[in-house]
DNA sequence: CTATAATTTTAACCATACTCAAAATTTTTT
DNA sequence: AAAAAATTTTGAGTATGGTTAAAATTATAG
């Protein structure tokens, strides 16, 4: 038998970290009712959760007021998402998975893989620094590149845009997008946008399609200017 | 999120479980004490554990009479070391791992592969029949070839012979297997056994090697004529 | 600025999976 | 066949991670 170091942490506990680190992108502070929401579990369970990770000081907390992560808890974080990113790219590249397939082998993957694993995989796909859906891989140490493209609602209309990167969560929205040609790297142009919160009308390749906002939500773009001329 | 079918029993089952058939392989019934020495638990984990795989019919048992897998019991056994081998196997073909490297890695994934991973790496390992020790790997209904070749220290000496299979649990001995050339098809004869239980003498190819009866005991072996004239 | 609503925490409870110590049962020895 | 030894089970307790229902706190509206 093999010493094989056993994880600092539980599933549940990089679970939680992972939520919080995701949540944190978008607000300030992360609310009980807010990560219980996205780990559907009850408010009771999270309060339970965030004694025991301000416990283990991977979060700072005052009662009432929300949690932030610490240093420490953004690490095991990035630790966590390390894995999953590049075992969806390994599950892709290798294995043939389909992008709407990847995030949920990945999810369970993740917290069971050692760090002789994460090193052969991230070595044979030649150090990537973006997964299938095109968000930055967190290096080893910890580091992690910001996200790239401007949601595909607020690109103007009218220019040669590049798509850099989808919401990876959602396997029935990347079945469709791929359908409709919209994958990573590829060009198009929003036409119109219709009002009253009406679809967004596409130009990819030829083709023209018509997109509910819902799904354009779903995917972020850049000027094609910056890429090449 | 994909519906992705939860796995019917906990890692703990599956682990009973799959102890409960390689102890089955050398002992009719099994008894709570071996089975606690095997797991590296306190008897009494083991007598509560094995209520509840009574429960779940994976196991007949009557009180201080030990047990022995059901029919259902066997195929969640055979499940899990169809996992095992076949991760094994990808492990060192696809990734590099080394020989005394992958029944660790393996232990821990087995549990959280799916389906679809079981099925893709069996289709790109070619739906292989055997494991990078020469143990069988079980078809995906529940068959498992017998395993291969008798004890090394039962071979007749001066006769060619193949190492048809090694132990997997000792990664020490595999490495050491390995620097003698003792390896998976590699031909070798029994010079002479030692008399008070002394080492074995072997040559194998142009060297001779003499090996103690325990790591002996680790390598399993066929006549020659079996295989090629 | 108080009343109501929403959020968060506490309390009591459940299941899994383990521990140690004591009791029950089986096996072995004499 | 009884005494001693070994094995197995039970009982009481622990830790994790969840639940519901009630209490506490904070936020919001009139």
């Amino acid at each position: 038998m093999t010493p094989s170091a056993p994880r600092l942490f539980s599933q549940a506990v990089e679970d939680y970290v992972k939520a919080i680190y995701k949540i944190q992108g978008e607000e300030e502070t992360v609310s009980t009712t807010h990560l219980a929401r996205y780990m559907n579990k009850t408010p009771a369970a999270v309060t339970k959760m965030i004694k025991q990770l301000a416990e283990h000081r991977l979060i700072t907390h005052a009662s009432y007021r929300g949690v932030r992560l610490t240093p420490a808890g953004e690490k095991v974080a990035l630790e966590v998402i390390r894995h999953h990113r590049l075992l969806e790219l390994y599950l892709h590249q290798a294995l043939g998975y389909g992008w709407d397939e990847v995030d949920a082998e990945a999810e369970q993957l993740e917290h069971h893989i050692s760090e002789e694993f994460e090193e052969r995989i991230d070595r044979m796909l030649n150090y990537p620094l973006t997964d299938p859906h095109g968000d930055p891989i967190p290096t080893r140490d910890g580091a992690i590149a910001p996200r790239r493209g401007l949601p595909l609602l607020e690109a103007e209309t009218g220019t040669a845009l590049v798509i850099l990167r989808v919401r990876d969560r959602d396997p029935e929205a990347l079945r469709y997008l791929k359908r409709l040609g919209m994958e990573l790297d590829v060009r198009i142009v929003v036409v119109e946008k219709m009002p009253f919160n009406g679809p967004i009308i596409l130009r990819i390749g030829e083709e023209t399609h018509s997109v509910g906002r819902e799904l354009a939500g779903h995917v972020f773009v850049e000027p094609m200017a910056e890429e090449t001329a």
